[in-house]
Order: C-alpha cells, then structure tokens, then sequence
DNA sequence: TCGAATTGCGCAATCG
DNA sequence: GCGATTGCGCAATTCG
C-alpha cells in the first residue's frame, strides 16, 4: 500500500527621446503575427502612418480559455474557474480510467501515477474497453513516440508564441512612449501657434479700429 | 522512423475595427505588472496625460530565456537555439537516471516513460546513489504530493501570466490606435493653424508694404 | 476514421 | 530542506 497525507499548505509563497519617423513594419509582430495560425490581420492602419500592426486576435487557443480540461484532472472545473485551482485533488474523483491496456508496465523511471485504480469507481469502470492495446506492442511504441514528438514541437511552438506575444508587449508600449511624446511635441507646438494668432488678432482689431477711427 | 507533415495553415478572418476614446489606468496592466515579482516600474509618463503604464520588464523567467535544461530531456541544446527542437530523440542519449529508486512500481495508468534504462551509459552509471528512496515509502509520497500540488500552483500562476500579457499587448495595440489617431488630429489641426498664420503673414506684409509707398 | 496538435498531470532534476 | 520551475512522457481529447 502507499499512504497518501494530503496537505494543504497554502503559503504565499534608450535610446534617444523620440523624432518619430520610425515606422517599420515592426519585425517581432510580423512574426508574433504570423505565430498565429488562426486568424492574421495586417490591417494597415489608414492612409496615415501605419505603425503596429493590428492583429486582431489574441487569448484565442488553450482550449476556449481554460474551459474544460481532459487527461488525468478530474473534475476540478469549479476550482479552475476560480483562483485556487492547486490544492491536493479531492482524492476521491480520480478517475483513473486506465483504457484497459494490458501492458507489463516494464516501466523502470517515468511516472506513476497515484496508483490506486483497481479501487474506487464501481460504476462505469470498463465501458468502452478500447482495444486493449499491450504496451509492449510495437504499434504503441510507435505511436507514443509520435506522439512524444508531437508533443515537444507544441510546447517549443508555444513557447515561442509567449516569448512572441511578449515581446510585441514591449515593443508596443515603447511605441506607446513615443507616441505619447509626439503627441505632447504637437500639443506644445499647436498652444504656440494659437498664442501668436490670438496676438496677430488683437493686433489686427487695433489696427482695423484705428483706421475706422481716422476716416 | 516517423513521418513528418508541417502544415502551413494561414487563412485570416478578422473581428471590426476599434473606436473608443478613453485614457484609464489600464486595469488589466495593473494587474499584468503585479504578475511579475521581479522588478515592478509604475514610471509616471511624465507631465503630460499619463497612459500605459511603462513596466521596464518582461521577458524574464523561463529560466533565462531557454538557456539550460535540466529535467530529462539531455543534450538537445543545440537543436533548442535552432528552430527543430522536438523530432525525435537520438534513442541513445537517454540519460534515464532513475535515482536508484527500489520502487515496487506498483502504477497502473500512469506513465511508464521510455523504459530501456537498464542499458545504455555504462559510464557514470551509479555515481551519486543518492539515499534509495523507496518509492512507497510514505516520506516519499508526501514529497511527491506536496510536489504536485507546487506544481499545479506553478502553471496555473504561468497560465495566468501569460493570459495577462496577451490582453496586455491587446490593450497596449488600441491604446496606440488612439494615439495614432490623437496624433493625426492634431497635425491637421497644426497645418490648418500654419496656413492662416502664412496667410496672415502674407496680408501684414502686403499692409506693411503698402504703409511704406504711401509716405 | 486516423493522425497530428493540445493540454492536464505526475515525475524528477534543479533552482532559489 | 522546501517550494517553485521546467523538460519530459503519458493519456485523453480536440482538430482537420
């Protein structure tokens, strides 16, 4: 047997000021862009300047945002749609299915799963009975290894994505300082003008009383 | 052998444009920035109007960027700095350590990792022995529990940072929208105030001149 | 229907 | 020593 104490600790456990003119297309969005195969909108941003790309899509894969789940979790869908998702499994609903494989389990280091399956769940145990595929089958090694290769390209293609998605964060708010920047030079230079036509308007309202003044 | 299909699926669709106007405090920034224990730089925007906070960090954990590894997977370094990680693993650089552990392997769905450990590495084989942990033993369950539980913890915070970052870049994008409009606005209105002031301009000397042959 | 792509999970090695 | 990370393989599911 195995003893499983379940605890639940919870301890908290630059460059230059701006000068504009720069517009590129912004190489890490062309890529973070094209990172997402889903959808992909260069939409130029107008007859003006065009400048971050606006790729209309984002939040969109892990499943419709943390919906569901499928492997080993159970049902921790409430915990899931709140903060505290962690937290040692109920240890009752674990389903364990174990798709009847017969396998001689000669497994040496890899995981091992909790353990207890011949127990619990009576009901609906062996239902479907997939094809009991032996683990020692050729074809099952083959396919876990294709699998396994999958596998590791989703997670490099995801981790790229992240490091993508970051990085258009940063290069977006740097944008964002330098616009703001643009926009506090033509705020400046715009009060500038309005000062000296206001003059040139007192100035020509003088002028205009005074030659009514002299007819 | 296995057979490797890399499909290169860009079709686009897109939602509509954006339109607001508004100049929050970002709410979800807010939140974005506390996600990141590291550093935290609120970096008041200066005089002007304030906007997208400026964090002066991201791109950080994930263990330097994807230097090292340590876990299972061996030397595939190289392949990592490259583009091709995942394809399948030599089959003969599997470390497969597995400390030793007496384990009475009693898993029934769990993972049953690769297997041929026995073999392969003749050098360094047993090196550190580090103290045979039963993998029954009780201490040794407790560990692996309050494991899974760090772990659990440890994604969900990394979902969650993620998810941030993207609504982040997704906010930071309409924020520069705006600004790019604000920006063209105000040069409009900037050409418009140069041309009456030319104007102007012209008519005062015109006035000027005619003063001047009048005498 | 099948194979690739995702995703949650537990394990083990490390890091801090 | 202990929690936090992270790569890995497994199995269940989804996608095309």
């Amino acid at each position: 047997m195995t003893v499983f104490s379940l605890h639940i600790n919870s301890d908290a456990s630059g460059p230059d000021p701006v000068q504009m003119s720069d517009s590129r297309p912004s190489s890490v969005i062309q890529e973070w862009v094209s990172s997402y195969p889903g959808q992909a909108h260069l939409t130029p941003v107008g007859p003006g300047q065009s400048s971050a790309q606006l790729a209309q899509m984002d939040v969109i894969p892990y499943s419709q945002s943390q919906g569901m789940m499928r492997g080993g979790g159970e049902d921790r869908l409430a915990e899931q749609m709140m903060g505290l998702s962690y937290l040692p499994y109920s240890a009752s609903c674990l389903g364990n299915a174990s798709n009847s494989v017969s396998s001689t389990h000669h497994q040496s280091h890899g995981g091992s799963q909790q353990d207890f399956s011949p127990f619990l769940l009576p009901t609906l145990k062996a239902p479907v009975t997939k094809r009991s595929i032996s683990k020692d089958s050729a074809e099952y090694r083959l396919r876990r290894e294709r699998n396994n290769i999958a596998v590791r390209k989703s997670r490099d293609k995801a981790r790229r994505r992240i490091l993508l998605t970051q990085q258009r964060a940063l290069q977006l708010q740097e944008e964002n300082q330098k616009l703001q920047l643009r926009i506090g030079q033509l705020t400046q230079e715009l009060d500038t003008l309005k000062h000296i036509l206001s003059q040139r308007h007192l100035q020509g309202a003088e002028d205009g009383a005074a030659g009514e003044s002299s007819i």
